[in-house]
RNA sequence: GCGGGGGUCGCCUAGCCUGGUAGGGCGUGGGAUUGCUAAUCCCAUGUCCGCAAGGACCCGUGGGUUCGAAUCCCACUCCCCGCGCCA
């Protein structure tokens, strides 16, 4: 959610935005509803005023015993009124919030305008691609020679894009997530695993409706949403709390099994566990005071690369385009690691400033003082691993000559072995 | 799932029976006064509309009754205790 004062002050800087983002919005409806909206508070606070006053009038003239009947009859005829002008404000307020959860953020000045991911900038490469003397294997293949996944079985029991690890693979999930724990933990981030189910309104706080549709699950017959990432139970923590200035910032890193629909990636990636239902992700979240959140960010970003290069897996850093980029986000870099059974580099970090946007939606503030005017946070987010991906370019770019995979030596002693 | 108790401003609490401007304490911030590890006093300390003056809202949430609801009624929700079920 914008600062709404931006939607009446500044209404061509979000028409701006909205262009670069190639979004369809009725910026002008918009407006219109904010205008509607505060004329009837205006009118119902002035009425709520005369009730407030003719209810004292009353109390008093009752204390001393006199006539109140015809202020009574004033009363029923202010109250019918009120009762109606209430009723055209809730809708009022309905409308104009509906409209206004769906506005998408603000973009930060360094991203590439542009309608997809064609215009997403390359801003550094890392490692070298590996060069093999023998002809290599797509993780499918490799991990279903080591009985290391069973996906027939699982499309039997639950359908596309889920899967059944196996032997070594389950315990390389287990060893990169206790890796990516003890790895944030030394710089300071808490660890914290998040509950898997929140309800509709944490779950607005942290997206934007109409991916809901595409990306959430629900659970039928309560008012329970499996996340698709520990973002948004973590995010959704410190709703409606007002947070000490001094504890910022509040890193955390969050541990859970993420669940996505996939509903608009038909055929893509169809095959292995590269695009899943159901992963396991350690994620870089962080509150931070305004003035601190473009540092974090770089900083979220030196770290998910400093993990990668520790994993020795090579990768690029995209700064994505204002047209490829989430809604909900002012600027993201998404890491791209080389997968050499596709022979290219594919997104396996995705990392984002989101400014105020989903404070404001989910009423985080902090203040340095108490009779401080409390302000918004920022919030910032991104992947260190999601386990999944991690794995298929760990398969793809490890793999040996005799089919094998090898371990990178940070992981060893997690896994307690040299070779799966 | 059943029975009982509860949810009031950052925290604690009064008010509810008997409807009529939500009071106090603590903490925190600012100020005054004083000056021996401090004390005392004053002000401030939820949200929204408004340039402001000012006003409205706020007692878990949503309804209802009423001229008027923290207070009465109904539903829901969360927390605590007990029972049941259970990894």
């Amino acid at each position: 959610m914008l600062d709404p004062k931006l939607i009446r002050d500044n209404p061509d800087r979000i028409r701006n935005m909205l262009k670069a983002r190639d979004v369809d919005f009725p910026l002008d409806e918009l407006i219109k509803l904010d205008k509607e909206r505060r004329e009837l508070i205006i009118k119902t606070d002035e009425l709520r005023k005369t009730r407030n006053l003719i209810s004292v009038d009353i109390a008093n003239k009752k204390k001393s015993d006199k006539d109140v009947s015809s202020l009574i009859e004033q009363m029923h005829s202010v109250s019918d009124e009120l009762q109606k002008l209430e009723e055209a404000q809730i809708r009022a307020e309905d409308s104009y919030k509906k409209l206004f959860l769906t506005l998408p953020n603000m973009i930060h000045e360094s991203v590439p305008t542009g309608k997809d991911e064609s215009a997403n900038k390359e801003i550094k490469k890392w490692g070298n691609v590996p060069v093999f003397d023998f002809k290599i294997q797509n993780h499918v293949d490799l991990a279903q020679s080591l009985d290391l996944v069973d996906l027939e079985r699982a499309a039997k029991v639950s359908g596309a894009r889920f899967y059944y690890l196996k032997n070594q693979l389950v315990k390389l999930n287990q060893s990169l997530i206790q890796f990516a724990l003890d790895f944030l933990s030394e710089k300071n981030y808490t660890p914290i695993q998040t509950p898997y189910m929140i309800n509709k309104s944490s779950m607005e706080g942290t997206i934007i409706a109409h991916d809901f549709e595409d990306v959430i699950y629900k659970i039928d017959g309560e008012d329970l949403y499996l996340i698709g990432t520990s973002e948004h139970a973590v995010a959704s923590m410190y709703a409606d709390e007002i947070i000490e200035g001094s504890r910022l910032p509040l890193k955390y890193a969050g541990i859970s099994s993420c669940f996505r629909k996939e509903a608009g990636a038909h055929g893509r990636d169809q095959k292995g566990i590269f695009r899943v239902h159901q992963f396991e992700k350690v994620e870089q979240f962080i509150f931070s005071r305004p003035e601190e959140s473009w540092n974090e960010h770089e900083k979220m970003l030196s770290n998910a690369e400093e993990f990668y290069q520790k994993l020795g897996v090579p990768y690029r850093v995209m700064l994505l385009s204002s047209g490829d980029m989430g809604k909900v986000s002012a600027k993201t870099y998404d890491l791209e690691a080389w997968m050499a059974g596709q022979n290219d580099y594919r997104e396996i970090i995705s990392c984002s400033n989101c400014l105020d946007f989903q404070a404001r939606r989910l009423k985080i503030r902090f203040r340095d003082k108490t009779n401080e005017q409390p302000q918004y946070l920022h919030t910032l987010n991104s992947t260190l691993v999601a386990t999944t991906r991690t794995m298929v370019a760990m398969l793809e770019n490890f793999q040996t000559k005799d089919g094998h995979i090898s371990i990178p030596k940070v992981l060893q002693k997690y896994v307690g072995m040299s070779t799966i």
